[in-house]
DNA sequence: TGTACATCAGTGAACGCGCGTTCACTGATGTAC
DNA sequence: TGTACATCAGTGAACGCGCGTTCACTGATGTAC
């Protein structure tokens, strides 16, 4: 009855050995956490996800918390691949741009919020799980570029630290989409879109900088 | 050996009727949560804590939402009662207060992390826990009304709309409060203490509004 | 003031559940010769 | 090319655990008369 090999039919799944256990661990614990977030997600359920039995995960994670981080480590590395194509340099336009990084930024919150609670709202510790600081270095690391980029318009006498513009924008974008992208009490109605509200205080702050054309 | 009378020594515990189960339970819930995040708590343990078998607190609570939703009520009360002392009715300089309404975020934040976590953190469903949005809604108040007094500053036919101020401010102090007072991979060694790069991060923002002195 | 009674708040034992983790095992795969 | 063997990845049964929740109960409190 097989016409496809050594396949079973698109589960990824080979006979007894799973071929890809670690990958469909990884992508089921995707799944839970985006149901029912970090806290609702166990080794147990990622297993019967995938098919397997609940002793198999250790094979290739020592616990939950690893197989959190490992989602949390990805989570990092694509949000660095989205903020680095919406950036894109900051070419043609530098301003534009920058407010094009910021939108990536909610995109992201909005498109893939269980990469971004098990980021910003699982609480790992960051010891021991080896290049989870490094990812999320890298991912604020594009936001300092281009923030470095966008100070350097401004005349060398005057010009406001890099550091300081990607700490402000940085912490202004978590916290629209900590507040009004995601569900929760302090949620509100908003008279514009998060996206919207994001773009006016960026241009607003690079103005007070004088990085950015008029009122 | 009893000096006085009804008390059982300092725990509250007044023989078989505990006296003030309900109140015991939520200062067993704040802390912890504030030990191990709003995830990390139980019932079970609660009542544990309060020295109370495993089935009281259902004479006062439906199930563990009900009581994470009270720490975060009174969580939302306490932060008001802060912000509105910061504030002071923005006497007797409006920027400068405006400026010590955002260390009195901050401060909650530092000082009062269970109660954050329970309000922000917690992801409980707002309906079902009648006042819960409405505590959040005059914590948010506080802002607004602050919002609004610093706008009255700017001359009437350029005057920014004092939501979108509140809404720039609020989501700039939680950003912070979230990526650099809290634990997690994301947070990361500042130049300078969150404070003051709220504090910063204000200045230039009311600046570009024509509502702030300076550079 | 005393007594009977109603109400209330907490008990403790019990239940079923799902989890994390371990263990000896076994089927599948890869490799040496 | 074939065979023996080592290694690897998943099995399934078992364990102890703590949780949420229920139940009939009982001790304490308050109140009517």
């Amino acid at each position: 009855m097989s016409w496809s090999g050594p396949s079973d039919g698109g589960s990824g799944r080979r006979g007894y050995h799973h071929g890809n256990l670690r990958e469909a661990l990884v992508e089921a614990a995707v799944e839970l956490i985006g149901a029912k977030g970090p806290a609702g997600f166990t080794i147990a359920e990622a297993a019967r996800l995938a098919g397997v039995s609940p002793a198999a995960p250790y094979r290739h994670f020592r616990d939950a918390d690893a197989l959190l981080a490992e989602v949390a480590l990805r989570g990092f590395t694509l949000f660095t691949e989205r903020l680095e194509a919406a950036w894109g340099g900051g070419k043609p336009e530098p301003v534009s741009k920058f407010e094009d990084l910021g939108r990536a930024y909610l995109a992201f919150a909005r498109t893939e919020p269980a990469y971004y609670a098990a980021m910003f709202d699982s609480h790992i510790a960051t010891d021991g799980h080896a290049g989870l600081q490094d990812a999320a270095d890298r991912a604020f690391g594009v936001l300092r570029d281009a923030a470095e980029r966008i100070a350097a318009a401004a005349p060398k006498e005057r010009r406001p630290p890099a550091l300081m513009i990607a700490l402000h924008v940085w912490a202004l974008s978590h916290g629209i989409a900590s507040l009004f992208v995601r569900e929760g009490p302090q949620r509100r109605k908003l008279p514009m879109s998060p996206e919207d509200l994001l773009e006016a205080g960026v241009l607003l702050y690079l103005q007070s900088l004088g990085l950015s054309g008029g009122a």
